[in-house]
DNA sequence: GTACGGATAGTCT
DNA sequence: GACTATCCGTACC
């Protein structure tokens, strides 16, 4: 997608207009791929934003240009990836949380697999199920083999990771309170494909 | 299928 | 020193 596709609409709408888009990740390991079905808008007036009060050095990238990557580390060992929209200086973005896999599904239920809690000594791996490939903001992270050292603050028209124009067919769009926070925990900013199973919850 | 607690480290107060 | 845009295993239905 151009870069001018971030920037043209408010964050809420671009949230929407990312569903049914295609994520991808064409990394050393091979290409990964999957269509976004869950998506949070973070406004900069809204209390549950990282850069709601202060800019500081992680926020940085939220307030780069609209297309821009922000990736950050969650409760110790979990990473979220967020779209950064509108225009420079202005710090919003979209959180994409879940993601319906389409392409290198074998090297995502790897990856998830062989993830680091499953990594313990004398812990037999698992296969994990396809629904449960990208069913959250870490795992597709994690399925994705997306890092913050590699892809925080990058752009994606530059980036190793992209998107690629909506493919999903004739869809409704669900709309419902975000997931996981306290602060700004009414406002309705999540966005999901209606009846899609690899919605997170 | 839901409910709960622990893991874990960077970030900000 | 407290908090966090999460996940997983266990317990129980």
């Amino acid at each position: 997608m151009p870069l001018s596709f971030y920037e043209a609409y408010d964050t809420r709408t671009l949230a929407q207009k990312l569903l049914g888009c295609e994520l991808v990740h064409n990394s050393p390991e091979g290409l990964t791929s999957g269509i976004i079905v869950e998506t949070e808008a973070y406004l900069q007036d809204d209390p549950a934003c990282h850069a709601y009060r202060k800019r500081t050095a992680r926020t940085e990238p939220m307030y780069s240009a609209a297309g821009t990557i922000y990736v950050y580390l969650i409760y110790g060992m979990y990473q979220c990836v967020n779209i950064v929209s509108r225009e420079d200086g202005c710090a919003e973005a979209v959180l994409i949380r879940a993601l319906q896999p389409t392409e290198g599904i074998e090297l995502m239920e790897m990856r998830r697999r062989f993830s680091r809690k499953n990594l313990l000594p004398g812990f037999v791996p698992k296969p994990v199920a396809l629904r449960e490939l990208c069913k959250g903001p870490g795992k597709l992270v994690q399925a994705m083999g997306i890092d913050r050292s590699i892809h925080n603050a990058q752009s994606l028209d530059t980036s190793s990771l992209y998107i690629r124009p909506q493919i999903l067919g004739h869809f409704e769009i669900e709309i419902s309170k975000r997931i996981g926070i306290t602060q700004g925990a009414d406002l309705l900013y999540r966005y999901t494909v209606k009846n899609n199973r690899f919605v997170s919850k």
